[in-house]
DNA sequence: GGACAACGAGACGCACCGTCTCGCCCACTC
DNA sequence: GAGTGGGCGAGACGGTGCGTCTCGTTGTCC
């Protein structure tokens, strides 16, 4: 029962997966996720089309693959060395919590980033091997600021001490990326306002405020 | 430029119809969205190809519409005459919200639904044009409940007057439609609950706890 | 300089696509 | 109650991409 997998990855040649990573994101940009073929892919490419079965199980692999290293580039940048971004803190939550709801507000509506986003966020919602890694490499290193960030807001008193981080985080994000998702209502910068400021104050009437 | 289109729907098969949807929701249940064809359905609805091809564009249209039969028919059974349901109003808000909340959890949760309705998800996502079907068929009644209940807390007093209530249901139900989507943390009750007093109450301290 | 594994290229059988052509059947017309 | 027309079930058809499989070729390590 020999396994005729294994692939030596030692020998494997960088020049062919950059140009895979290219030809995989160009495609989709170009003509769209469904009409992207790996036959298509290896074309442009200029590589056979065994060298993406060997390394790849799926189409969705290989974009998500050429994604996170798009993000990675992008990422270095504009944000030094290994895109560690850390979201501010100058004392004021509100505003703070803006800055960073407006930048991701502004990268959904990107057009660069629109056609492979959407269809990663696709393909994760229908297997879930590919949702995980989704999550794992993408959202939970952004998620893990916003917990930071909430911490530290716990520790200076703007934020209750009963409050679970992670959970207003989603808060913040899951609005946000529901209406990008079903293109209900436009995504704008005073919507993102708005949901900090409904989040933090809430929707009950405050004493002081009467 | 005569349209070859067109056909007469007072002609149209009842019987080839409702075998459709059901053979269509059916296979998707068993065999997943993605390996569920066209000729599949037709074969197991005893049906010619063509007679779906002349009334439905597309395998997601297909689905969409079954789908959208499918729950007519649970509404009619659970909810009386339409299924036109409302979202209580005992004057206890929270409680109020955390009940309709914690029934759509259950709704996410049920393994019948779960298929076709993240087949549908993922389709809309990227495909505008059931995307906004799905949201105006499925989504916006569901939406226009939920706007009701928050105006007559505004006028009972137990939300501000300030507060757009749509952005204030978006504020309750992204935060589920996003864990559920990305399958981040598991769904529950406690979740929906906490949704509800943190949004209501928000994440700042009010002066009354001090 | 020989061995070996990944490589580019593409042939292969298969499944499904969307279009088409058949009779068949049933409702409507005269 | 015969004739007509359009939807119907069935399935043939060419096209396309799938995933697997050989081919030589290339480049690296011993």
């Amino acid at each position: 029962m020999a396994e005729s997998k294994a692939p030596d990855s030692t020998r494997r040649s960088e020049k062919s997966r950059r140009a895979i990573y290219a030809a995989a994101l160009s495609l989709v940009g170009e003509a769209g996720y469904a009409k992207t073929t790996i036959e298509g892919i290896a074309a442009r490419a200029g590589v056979g089309k065994q060298t993406i079965y060997r390394w790849w199980p799926s189409k969705a692999a290989v974009l998500l693959e050429a994604f996170l290293d798009l993000s990675e580039q992008a990422a270095e940048a504009a944000g030094g060395a290994d895109g560690a971004y850390d979201i501010p803190d100058t004392g004021d939550l509100a505003a703070d919590l803006k800055l960073v709801l407006r930048a991701t507000v502004d990268e959904l509506n990107d057009p660069t980033f629109e056609a492979p986003t959407r269809a990663l966020a696709a393909e994760g919602i229908v297997d879930a091997a590919i949702g995980a890694q989704y999550a794992e490499k993408l959202l939970e290193p952004q998620a893990a600021l916003y917990v930071r960030r909430l911490r530290a807001a716990q520790e200076a008193g703007t934020v209750r001490d009963d409050i679970d981080p992670r959970t207003a985080m989603e808060l913040l994000t899951g609005p946000i990326v529901h209406r990008w998702l079903l293109r209900t209502l436009p995504l704008t910068h005073e919507y993102a306002d708005s949901l900090v400021d409904y989040a933090l104050n809430g929707l009950a009437p405050r004493s002081s405020d009467q």
